[in-house]
DNA sequence: CGCCGTCTTGATTCTGTTCAACTCTTGTGG
DNA sequence: CCACAAGAGTTGAACAGAATCAAGACGGCG
């Protein structure tokens, strides 16, 4: 892993530590001159955020390095994943429901910066970059929580699997896949269970579509074939919305 | 039905006529002095509207009265309703995705305001409560967007129409529930099929935890029991994000 | 009255889950 | 360096839930 195995926080700093942030297109650049509180999170796999509550949404997390997830679960302690995040994705904190129901989760170690902009809320307001790019973010988060939907309603789970391969690679570019989550992990973003989602792999890996060269690494040789298996295009890296 | 049994469009007004948009709690009202191309829709079931393309996103529909329902379908065929759209719902035509893969479809009689604010786009890239309010759309969609993929991933069919149910009666109020669908528009939203939503409402039925007066209005006697069946609380209407 | 679409019900099939055992990898300590 | 433990992944057998296929019931409307 890239990251230091340390579970410490790294200490708030002020923002002008933004204009080194390595995330790219960060759609808060434009509050870079603004004094707002910030701070750096390490986590490692399986460590969780959880917003403090409060009514304002104007807790941000941006990740910077690793995948994390949007988590939520049911009394009963049935997990469901509602959104991977990855490099340069951003969650507002209150967007998935506040409470103990709601969470983000590490699912590789992760770099995450936390901006609070409720001390700005009154002038944010009627600042329109930060509207605009609160909205760009709510309405990308939408176009794949509404893909989601669809995936979970209507495909089986073949069809799933295949899909999830086929968009991790299409983001990933020729190469090699890295699949930085466990089959758990899979199983609660898919829908299934652990050993569905290790049985599909297997016979997937079987009829070719896809070579693992570990549990968590595999590649796709032909992209289109993965395609042609599945009623709906594959989201690619350019129009991953 | 309260909608005259028009195919017909009535034709577009312009946009004074807002002022007189029963459409509570509109959230374009903040617009209501600026010449924008307004028109309104009356749909039959069944009847669609499909966005006319472009980037922008700045073509919106406005449920003024009846139920529709935002739709996705593969290339095979098979629906997901990915959304209930209801009185006061706002639909950014590009937020499910453009194509003909997605489009807005009646489950009842309709009418519908549709907004172009495409001439405007300029100015409103800098006006704050435009952009509030869009963020605000997006969001509120999201939240429910979200709890929906939960659904899909986790409960069973049982919970599924349970939970539709329970929270189609809190948001109705006590009294008589409308159920303004088919059962295959329930199917398809709740991601099962016609027979097993069918099924399913019989065994609810016989457990009398509802008790239907005709195959689309029902009544729950007692709500809570509903709840207790249910592994998360049951959104209610004023909490209905 | 008879037709058509919707809804319900039944019998059967099949997909995915559950429960259990086993393997593989990785990391730890002797 | 090896033995061992713990977690992750895989595999199998039995089961349950939902889909499918097929038939019939109900209700509105010509």
């Amino acid at each position: 892993m890239s990251i230091a195995p340390l579970l410490s926080e790294i200490p708030p700093t002020i923002c002008a530590a933004c204009a080194s942030c390595p995330c790219e297109g960060c759609a808060f650049r434009v509050l870079q001159a603004s004094p707002v509180r910030q701070r750096a999170h390490i986590l490692r796999r399986g460590d969780r955020l959880e917003s403090r509550g409060g009514k304002g949404c104007l807790q941000f997390w941006i990740i910077v390095e690793g995948t994390a997830a949007s988590c939520t679960s049911f009394n009963d302690g049935r997990r469901q994943i509602v959104g991977l995040e990855r490099s340069g994705d951003v969650i507002c904190a209150q967007m998935a429901g506040s409470g103990s129901a709601n969470w983000l989760e590490a699912l590789s170690d992760c770099r995450v910066c936390e901006l609070d902009l409720t001390p700005l809320a009154h002038q944010l307001r009627s600042d329109s970059a930060f509207l605009s790019a609160s909205f760009h973010i709510a309405h990308r988060r939408l176009t794949r929580a509404q893909a989601h939907v669809s995936m979970l309603g209507r495909l089986d789970s073949r069809e799933r699997v295949l899909l999830f391969l086929g968009e991790m690679a299409a983001q990933t570019g020729n190469g090699v896949v890295a699949l930085p989550m466990s089959r758990e992990d899979i199983a609660d973003y898919l829908g299934l269970n652990t050993e569905t989602v290790s049985r599909i792999l297997g016979r997937i890996k079987r009829s070719g579509l896809v070579r693992f060269l570990t549990p968590t690494e595999y590649v796709v040789p032909d992209l289109a074939a993965v395609a042609a298996r599945l009623p709906v295009a594959i989201p690619t890296a350019e129009a991953r919305p």
